[in-house]
DNA sequence: TTGCTCCTCACGTCACGTGAGGTGGC
DNA sequence: TTGCTCCTCACGTCACGTGAGGTGGC
């Protein structure tokens, strides 16, 4: 069961740790849509569950046009077969660019073990320089 | 042996995808320093290194900036124990980062195979029932 | 009155993209 | 002359950041 309530701009920002000017400039974009209560943005259950998407999609370096083009993919009642042969195409690239992506993070991951060594030599050197010519910290 | 030659701002765009705008643009910031011959920029080999460890940082999801920062921390032996000790923490918050956008990825791939085993479902159903009414293709 | 949360402009930032208009040597 | 690579402005774009100045209910 999830819980069906409403949230404030600042309840939404505060759980997915964005700024209120994050869900501003969505909603400017039209990606959500909350409703106005005495000039106040009240957002539903629907409109939290969309941000979570498109968060999501950032996260995994979408472009937040793409990552809401894909989730109105997600749960629209898909048309024709025509339609949904093209989005089975498309769904098929996004896999295969999700996979390079996820390829990419692992060689991210490795370089990072590299480049933290590295640091972590410069503090030595400097630490074992400063042993060396008596001063201290 | 590393190969000491010179390269033109094409041949390095080229060797690591990136457009010469890119090039100009981290001149034009004072993070690649180029000579010139007739109006013409020519990098080194130690450029080419430079421009190499940017790269490897952006990839990481740090700012170009930071990148900078740690390479020329890398490079001058003058960085105090307590500058490198806060680049760690840096670097220990993007493995985080980027360990969070693998497991996205992970749950990217699934949500993927469930919405095309429904699309696939979809086509299915519309092709029975455009069979059903006697409509082809 | 003070403090808090919310609001609407609107200019600023980061990392380039994208022409416009021109040069220099094969 | 044409084609190619290179050059310097300089405005545009994406995804917000950051004030400025104001409202409304405890």
């Amino acid at each position: 069961m999830t819980e069906l309530r409403n949230y404030s701009i600042s309840e939404l920002a505060k759980e997915f740790d964005v700024t209120t000017r994050t869900l501003r400039f969505y909603e400017e974009k039209g990606w959500l849509n909350p409703r106005r209560e005495r000039g106040r943005r009240v957002f539903s259950s629907k409109d939290r569950t969309r941000l979570r998407l498109i968060l999501r999609g950032r996260r995994i370096g979408l472009s937040l046009e793409e990552s809401v083009e894909i989730i109105d993919l997600y749960d629209s009642p898909a048309g024709t077969a025509g339609q949904a042969a093209v989005l089975l195409e498309r769904l098929a690239e996004r896999r295969q660019a999700l996979r390079a992506q996820r390829a990419d993070i692992d060689a991210m991951l490795n370089s990072l073990a590299t480049v933290e060594q590295r640091v972590r030599a410069v503090v030595n050197d400097d630490t074992a320089s400063r042993a060396g010519d008596g001063r201290s910290r």
